[in-house]
DNA sequence: AATGAATGAGGATTCATTCAT
DNA sequence: GATGAATGAATCCTCATTCAT
């Protein structure tokens, strides 16, 4: 029994490769938008729909579940990453940018955890790296006896920063975040995207 | 011809209404079991399974996944105010028997998360009334002047800790839990069961 | 993102456990049929609907198409061996019976071919016990020195000519296979069900 | 500034009309290992990678599965009528080409079989007409009083072993080909592709 | 003429939920 | 009150086919 699609008589226009670049990013943007509205398990076939694209095209440019959710984390850590790049940033200016993305997004708040919760993920080894690649992009500007410098404290205080932000509403998130960093004694710059 | 009351051998003997609180028992039991290996979003028909149980058993005791979940955590939270009511306790006892149910189960720990992560649930409101007696339990035993006395700080502690308890291993979890709360600043008791 | 169907104001009549065993039956008729039609790889969701049944039902029966497969095979098998339990009957009687079904359905001629051609498949282990007993159904009314009866010959000579057994109609498939057996010089009974 | 004729890295040469012909060639032996691999239900587009084309030229060859089927066939069928007319072949030798080929490659066994399977195909007339220059090709070397002399008996020969020839290796198929042959009471040369 | 992205229908499979027995 | 079968909607994923470049 082959597969045989309606002989179709009216098939909506194809807008040729040139769309790629395009409908990659749209689907990156459209996940980030129902991660955080309805967490990592909603179905890409929705993801699909908001980002006006065909399923087939989301698997053509991610193989499964986690690689799109690791294209999303992916964007997010980059950020941080350009917020340390910047010279003048301190650690609370870093720790800033980091924070806003906490509240912007249940997404990446899930994200930093995947390691527990899915045996099955295909996203953990990806995952441990942007963690490493976090904790690099923090720790370039962690001065000397400050208290999270212990191996493993920076992003154990990340963990529960993120794993203390929920809430149903960015501004609900975001008051607990910074309540959550006075609570480990630890400055945070203004909470805002990088250069945004 | 007498009438012969032969218990017809195709189905179990009827269990009578003794087996009500059997089977409840046995789903909660089962539901922690569950949860703890696949998390909550595990099929209550494997619950029901694993409870020896009918589906229809499961939907008499619990009108919905909701109702499931909250029995589960109403049993930890007991736990620990049975704890908190055990007068010889110091704070640093009550948070250790907490802090066992945080890495004993995947679910302890989502259980109190439930707020943020899903719109449709309705084990909302309930989870706030755990929550607050969980908080209840704990100020009981917080001495005047401790640093999570301000409102709001004592929650926040758990909820971070309890974020931070990701890791695969029962005994992984606890780890970071301890980690956690001494980056808190908080003394942490023996971490056990209550009075087991 | 849990499964929720719609609230669900209207139901067909859920005609309760009774169904089973008529669903069970017909799910196995309505795949003989489509598989005559169809070839074995019709869509399980078209054998369903044939069956008037939901599709999982027909889950709940076969847990996977191979297991539905071996269902419609195993009663044609049992048919040709209770033809041969048939005193009466010769080794010709039970070739007739054989040759109905291989002129019967398309389902019969590819089931017992499965070994080759699907590797994935999990019928393979099953087809082998089946292709055993219609040998041994065979092999009982097999005179001494008859030319099929050197170890092997007979069933390749059942594969040669259900392989031979193409045609659009019930009625060429019946002269082939007829034609074929002619051509192996081996006689054979009126074809017919057994007993029908 | 003169205009610089960069190939334009980022394309590969335009092959020229050239690359069709080779195009055409690639497309049928990926075609015949990919049948051989997985089947004739293989996915087209398996076919053009391994093909190393695009799926525009699959189709630009070939407007349908059924064409691509053909073509693979219609090698084999010529190989056969090339043996056949080499004067010294007998009627052994060239059954011996027949025979190689259906050793060779699932596709060609099912191939000639498509009549009853499918009844969308549109192979079902192409196949006719090859079906009629293989049974040329034999006839031709077929010896007067030979037992498949008979109309129509020749090709149910072959269709009796290729339907007899299923096992998962290439020599299994041969073994079971050759007992068949014998079965019919039919001499067969070396099994060997032609002149190769 | 080649490329390979986009499209979207279709099939497999899973579960929440109901309900006859 | 328990059982567990039936239902069918929803999701995942795969491909045949088209078509802009």
């Amino acid at each position: 029994m082959t597969q045989s699609p309606v002989p179709d008589e009216r098939r909506p226009p194809n807008p040729g490769p040139k769309a790629a670049a395009r409908n990659r990013a749209a689907l990156v943007a459209a996940a980030r938008e129902v991660y955080a509205e309805h967490g990592l398990d909603a179905p890409l076939s929705a993801i699909a729909r908001r980002a006006q694209v065909g399923q087939g095209v989301l698997y053509r440019h991610f193989p499964d579940r986690a690689a799109l959710s690791a294209a999303v984390l992916e964007e997010n850590v980059c950020q941080v990453e350009e917020a340390a790049a910047a010279e003048e940033a301190g650690l609370a200016g870093v720790l800033g940018v980091l924070t806003w993305h906490m509240a912007e997004s249940a997404a990446f708040i899930g994200l930093l955890h995947v390691d527990a919760e899915s045996g099955d993920s295909g996203i953990l080894p990806y995952a441990l790296v942007l963690s490493g690649r976090v904790e690099r992009a923090l720790r370039r500007h962690l001065p000397d006896g400050h208290r999270l410098e212990a191996a493993g404290d920076l992003m154990l205080a990340v963990d529960m920063v993120s794993g203390a932000v929920t809430g149903p509403s960015r501004e609900e998130r975001e008051r607990r975040a910074l309540a959550a960093w006075r609570l480990l004694g630890v400055e945070v710059g203004p909470v805002r995207p990088f250069e945004a």
